[in-house]
DNA sequence: TCTTGAGCGTAC
DNA sequence: GACGTACGCTCAAGAT
């Protein structure tokens, strides 16, 4: 399951290295531009020019007019700018001098590099650029994947480094001269053909980007001499043979510099691609946000231009370099509805040829169930571009017994011909929640299809907004698109007058179902540009993304659960509970509902008359635990025996019952991982939730020995210890809470020896106790209210212990103000690794709410910051496993803790592999430790 | 009869 | 009012 992926979308590079292809049709052609040219270009061809609030842009106008002139005369199916990203590349390590009287930019040029991005961007062109890496070497990587997949490549630029790319499908234009250079330009500037071109440059050098060469050798000398040697490293093998005195010298001497200008000049077509080629596919602006653009920098020679100034449209900018000539500009005013339904192989076949020539396609499944691994396929729904989408039902069935099945495609013969489009390694699959998708295509009843590659608009959404609102796609669609779709009540009914969606009507069940995957591919071209703005690209396409087949494939894999062991401890619970609800009802002088809050509040405080007040808006008493054990303490017996009758209904309720019926025909118990519903990025477990399995008493405990391995197997827990403090020592910089880290000393005694002022030897229980409480009670942002009600004592003296704490931990203080600061100022705090985590009402009036929202933004980044630490560690931990040739599975995970089923003979590889991978996901200030057990229980494995 | 929210308790 | 993030169960009241 993760093998779909692994390649493709994780490292970026989508494009195999394997045979060509059969070209899709309509002609694909990847225009790259070297935007380092157009820059300079465009600053020293135009005078100064300044925004009116001073920003320099002649650059960014000259820029923009060009990349419009330039998309104004050509078109094709993709196109990306590409810009230099580091002053400091492979090439300074070799030669260092390389480049390096290169003067800096121009001081008014700086600031301008990043409108420039921006204005690439308004345009609607892909921009890539990677750190480390040239222009020329980005330019040589891409053209090499695209031509592997049988598509063809211009180069623009006027820079000669690239002539080495010239080959018969890839060319470059020159664009001062608007002049197509072919393998006889090349030849003629060089006297040898482009694949050897570096060479010839390694001999005659380069004075403007400092490349040596050898003296006294120009172009002309040195195509001569390598067309009769054939190559550098033969010329300089046999240099002694050459007749001239001179040159022979020269040569002889200088054949290390010749070879290290070598590999200076040739380009690096292995870099790993930052986009993937599908990425680049050329799309029509979007209207308002060039128009804000230009608007914003004043162009407004521009925005006239393109019809965009002021009371614009009516006149819509025309399409440029729009991959289908009849879509409209403006994604936002094209129509939703208007569906196609297929049902038959020929229109089906246009349709994949559809999806080929646009390289991008939305995708959507409609089945019948919400449990992916149970589902069947009822269709599948498909958009080519905005407004241009599809239904194809595969097993629809009458409206009733009586009525005939609708006319569609043998699921088969439609499943096969659409297999080649969605593990099309050249076509981007948009989906919204893959991992769903995924999961019922993979099944074998569905087809086993694996769709590669593939792009997720909710995990886009969350990993750019988490906590801000919802990544829903009708709740996405509404803000982002401001189009309500038709929702799936609607069409299938509710409650019992629900009809299965396989039996709603094909007209309508094509109006809903082609809306999805319309929508999904709208979003997409809204919201993918903005991970990069949000810089929130690599945290996409490094870790959520992949967090998808992984989950997927835990969610398939499920964990053993032992059902008789259940049905024995709920016997047991069962017999207890009915000698506990008597003595209750004993104590109490009366039958009540020993489950009802309501019930037990009134026999507690009306009837009996203990004391305890009211709580909550509805005005009813509580009685929660703690308010029990408070009870209890004061003598009355009854509430003591509420508390284990609540325990064991809690257990036989929700553990052994609700577990039991989760189990599945494989006796086997498959979660279902959410991935964007916390604010936080941690996951979520439904049905069952299986991260809230009991583990702290004795009693709760039996359930976890239900959670058991194959046999020959043993289940295998590795947790981190103490993940959030280490977190807190991290971000705050606490030396002495570091160094205790770092000794593998224990941490809340440490913290017990500072803020007490004891010798640590003297540390007590109780002081630890207390320091232990306050560790985490920091990370919750607790006040001294809530640490003394913790801690049972006064809040005054709680205060007190907070005062030692923060005067012990200054940066702790200091990093709680900085956070509360940072999500006033902005709205969200910036996770350790730098996701965006949205804060609700951080700007309320009501102070309670404030203030709550404030101890959100204390703790996201803390609870957030262990979330990506663990997701790190699930992406590399499967195929780790794998490398090292183990068949160990990853099953569950709770938070801090990965849960394996692991054969007993790989037991000491797994652990030092999992261990390995768990511990090195991340460099913080403090070691991360991990502590691995293995049992045959999930009891035991702890 | 079904849906919804409150109250509670389980985990990290 | 007072400790962050989740999910699921039962009860009870209100909607259908």
């Amino acid at each position: 399951m993760t093998d779909i992926i692994d390649g493709a979308a994780l490292d970026g590079s989508v494009i195999p290295s394997a045979e060509p292809r059969t070209p899709p049709p309509g002609d694909p052609h990847l225009i790259l531009i070297d935007g380092s040219g157009y820059i300079f270009r465009a600053y020293h061809a135009l005078p100064p020019m300044t925004r009116p609030d001073g920003t320099p842009v002649n650059a960014v106008f000259g820029f923009a007019q060009m990349l419009e002139k330039f998309l104004n005369q050509h078109s094709s199916s993709h196109i990306a700018v590409v810009f230099d990203s580091a002053r400091q590349t492979f090439r300074q390590e070799i030669y260092a001098a390389y480049k390096a009287h290169r003067p800096e930019p121009p001081e008014e040029l700086i600031p301008q590099f990043a409108l420039i991005r921006e204005a690439t961007e308004a345009f609607g062109v892909a921009q890539v650029e990677l750190p480390g890496y040239e222009a020329d070497d980005l330019i040589a990587c891409y053209a090499k994947a695209f031509e592997a997949e049988g598509g063809r490549v211009t180069i623009v630029s006027s820079d000669k480094d690239l002539m080495q790319l010239v080959r018969e499908r890839v060319i470059m234009l020159d664009p001062i001269k608007q002049k197509p250079i072919r393998e006889p330009e090349v030849l003629e500037k060089f006297g040898v053909p482009p694949n050897k071109v570096a060479e010839v440059q390694a001999l005659a050098g380069d004075p403007t980007d400092n490349v040596p060469g050898v003296p006294g050798i120009g172009i002309k000398t040195a195509a001569t001499l390598l067309t009769e040697y054939g190559d550098l490293e033969s010329l300089l093998a046999r240099a002694g043979e050459i007749k001239q005195p001179k040159r022979r010298e020269l040569l002889l001497t200088h054949a290390e510099q010749a070879r290290i200008s070598l590999r200076l000049v040739t380009l690096d077509c292995d870099a790993p691609l930052p986009l993937p080629v599908e990425t680049l596919v050329a799309r029509s602006p979007e209207p308002v946000r060039l128009a804000a653009f230009l608007a914003e920098n004043n162009f407004r020679t521009l925005l006239a231009r393109l019809g965009l100034g002021d009371g614009a449209p009516p006149n819509r900018p025309r399409p440029v370099a729009a991959p289908l000539a009849d879509e409209p500009a403006d994604p936002l005013e094209i129509p939703f509805g208007n569906y196609d339904c297929v049902t038959d192989l020929e229109t089906l076949k246009t349709w994949v040829a559809k999806g080929r020539a646009a390289g991008v396609i939305g995708l959507d499944t409609e089945t019948n169930s919400l449990d992916a691994l149970a589902a069947d396929l009822v269709g599948i729904c498909l958009a080519v571009a905005p407004g241009k989408a599809c239904y194809i039902p595969l097993r629809h069935a009458g409206a009733d017994l009586l009525t005939e099945s609708p006319a569609q495609i043998p699921a088969e013969a439609a499943i096969e011909a659409l297999r080649p489009l969605l593990e099309d390694p050249a076509v981007l699959k948009v989906l919204h929640n893959a991992k769903y998708d995924l999961e019922v295509l993979a099944n074998p009843k569905n087809g086993g299809i694996q769709v590669a590659p593939l792009d997720d608009t909710m995990m886009i959404s969350y990993a750019l907004e988490a906590g801000a609102h919802g990544h829903g796609m009708d709740e996405l669609s509404q803000l982002h698109l401001r189009h309500k779709p038709i929702s799936f009540d609607e069409v299938t009914g509710t409650g019992r007058a629900r009809i299965p969606f396989a039996h709603v009507p094909l007209d309508r069940a094509t109006a809903y179902a082609a809306e999805d995957p319309d929508v999904t591919l709208r979003l997409w071209h809204t919201l993918k540009p903005r991970l990069r703005e949000a810089r929130a690209l690599a945290l996409y396409e490094q870790v959520e993304r992949r967090m998808i087949p992984v989950l997927a494939a835990m969610e398939q894999a499920g964990v053993k659960v032992d059902g008789q062991e259940l049905a024995r401890i709920g016997t047991d619970f069962g017999e207890r509970l009915v000698v506990l609800e008597a003595e209750c009802h004993r104590l109490a002088g009366r039958a009540f509902n020993v489950g009802s809050p309501k019930q037990l509040g009134e026999v507690l405080f009306d009837e009996m008359g203990l004391k305890g007040g009211k709580k909550g808006k509805t005005g009813a008493y509580s009685t929660d635990a703690s308010v029990l054990e408070d009870l209890a303490a004061q003598g009355n017996p009854l509430p003591r025996v509420v508390l284990q009758h609540r325990q064991l209904a809690k257990l036989k309720s929700t553990y052994v019952e609700g577990l039991t019926a989760q189990i599945a025909a494989d006796g086997r118990v498959h979660t279902d991982y959410s991935l964007a519903s916390t604010s936080t990025g941690r996951l979520a477990s439904t049905e069952p939730n299986l991260q809230n399995i009991p583990i702290r008493n004795e009693e709760g405990m039996k359930i976890r020995r239900a959670f058991v391995a194959e046999p020959g197997h043993v289940l295998m827990s590795a947790d981190y210890s103490q993940i959030e403090l280490r977190l807190l020592a991290h971000l705050a910089e606490v030396p002495t809470l570091r160094e205790a880290f770092e000794k593998g000393e224990d941490i809340h005694s440490r913290t017990a020896a500072e803020i007490f002022h004891l010798d640590p030897a003297n540390v007590d229980k109780e002081a630890r106790r207390r320091a232990k409480t306050i560790n985490f009670g920091i990370i919750y942002g607790m006040s001294a209210f809530g640490l003394g009600g913790r801690l049972g004592i006064p809040a005054g003296e709680a205060r007190g212990i907070i005062d030692a704490y923060f005067a012990q931990y200054p940066g702790i203080r200091n990093e709680m103000e900085r956070l509360k600061d940072e999500a006033r100022m902005k709205g969200y705090v910036l996770s350790p690794f730098g996701r965006r985590l949205w804060i609700q009402d951080i700007g309320a009036k009501d102070p309670v709410r404030r203030a709550g929202a404030e101890r959100q933004a204390i703790n996201a980044p803390f609870q957030g910051g262990a979330a990506e630490i663990i997701k790190r560690a699930m992406v590399r931990t499967p195929r780790a496993l794998r490398e090292a040739g183990l068949k160990t599975r990853m099953l569950l995970q709770v938070h801090d803790e990965l849960v394996f089923e692991v054969p007993e003979a790989e037991v000491e590889a797994a652990g030092a592999t999992i261990r390995k991978v768990m511990e090195g996901v991340a460099e913080l200030r403090v070691p991360l430790l991990v502590e691995v057990g293995q049992g045959a229980s999930w009891a035991e494995a702890h």
